[in-house]
DNA sequence: AATACTTTTGCAACAAAGTTGCATTCTTAA
DNA sequence: TTAAGAATGCAACTTTGTTGCAAAAGTATT
């Protein structure tokens, strides 16, 4: 595990340091979409909260991992799959879901995000879909 | 128009305060959905950051505003319509719009989310879907 | 219209989240 | 091994969001 992490800086042209191979890590072994706030829970002891931020940044440039909307500020991060890794941008298409009862954010794989028609005038670049509910383990 | 805030709050139970009205006011008036800041920029002169906070947060209960979710942790607001007023709680079921060139986000009215089938043991209790790209006005 | 009761507001104080510049340390490639 | 470039940590700061409480405003009743 610990060289998956290492690869996939190196797919990305990024330099391979301590901080950035912990946060990787992480979000290998999550299970759940993860806030800037639990990666800090998980690692601010050792790595100081900018660098946080920073990692971050450079994960979601590099398409490493992609963010998912939120209506509580507190945007979620996870993993793109490799196929969105090697590509260098991001065409996940899949569907988020959030349950109300544990409270985790996950990434629906196999879920894809139905077509849509937007009124004359309007380009579609992007799309995001996320449900909220209640989860397998949940009930 | 000023007829209009009143008579919303009224339907919802709600002391007719002049925060109240003005913050209404700025909505009905807005062609695009509004984060707090965007809130406080037009009226923190008149009334206190906290009211707004509050303020919004009773119109969402109400079910006078609803929220949308995004990346850039800046949740927007905007006025539900009638229907979903008087019921007292969300079915919204539009698209919403973020356009990348101008920045604004917009309420899709007519266009209806598309039904979506989440895989087994998932329960499906609301759904959002925010798409980027390039508004009519901008292109 | 005056009253009593309830709700809302503003303020202060605070906590949490996010940003920036810069010196130091670490990576990488020659 | 070394030099150049990139990433990190730290400090200082700004912005955003929360809470308790006293004062003010709104509502219902007489
Ligand atoms: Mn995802
Ligand atoms: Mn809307
Ligand atoms: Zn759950
Ligand atoms: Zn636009």
């Amino acid at each position: 595990m610990q060289k998956q992490g290492e690869d996939i800086l190196k797919n990305s042209a990024l330099s391979v340091t301590a901080s950035r191979k912990r946060i990787l890590e992480i979000f290998l072994a999550a299970d759940n979409a993860l806030a800037h706030q639990d990666i800090e829970t998980k690692c601010a002891d050792q790595y100081d909260r900018v660098t946080i931020y920073r990692t971050l940044q450079t994960f979601l440039e590099k398409g490493i991992i992609h963010n998912i909307p939120s209506t509580d500020n507190m945007v979620r991060y996870a993993l793109c799959n490799d196929a969105c890794i090697t590509t260098g941008h991001h065409h996940d298409n899949h569907v988020h879901f959030r349950c109300d009862q544990c409270g985790k954010t996950v990434c629906l794989d196999d879920v894809n995000i139905p077509p849509v028609n937007l009124p004359r005038g309007y380009t579609m670049k992007e799309i995001n879909m996320v449900v909220n509910g209640i989860c397998k383990s949940c009930k």
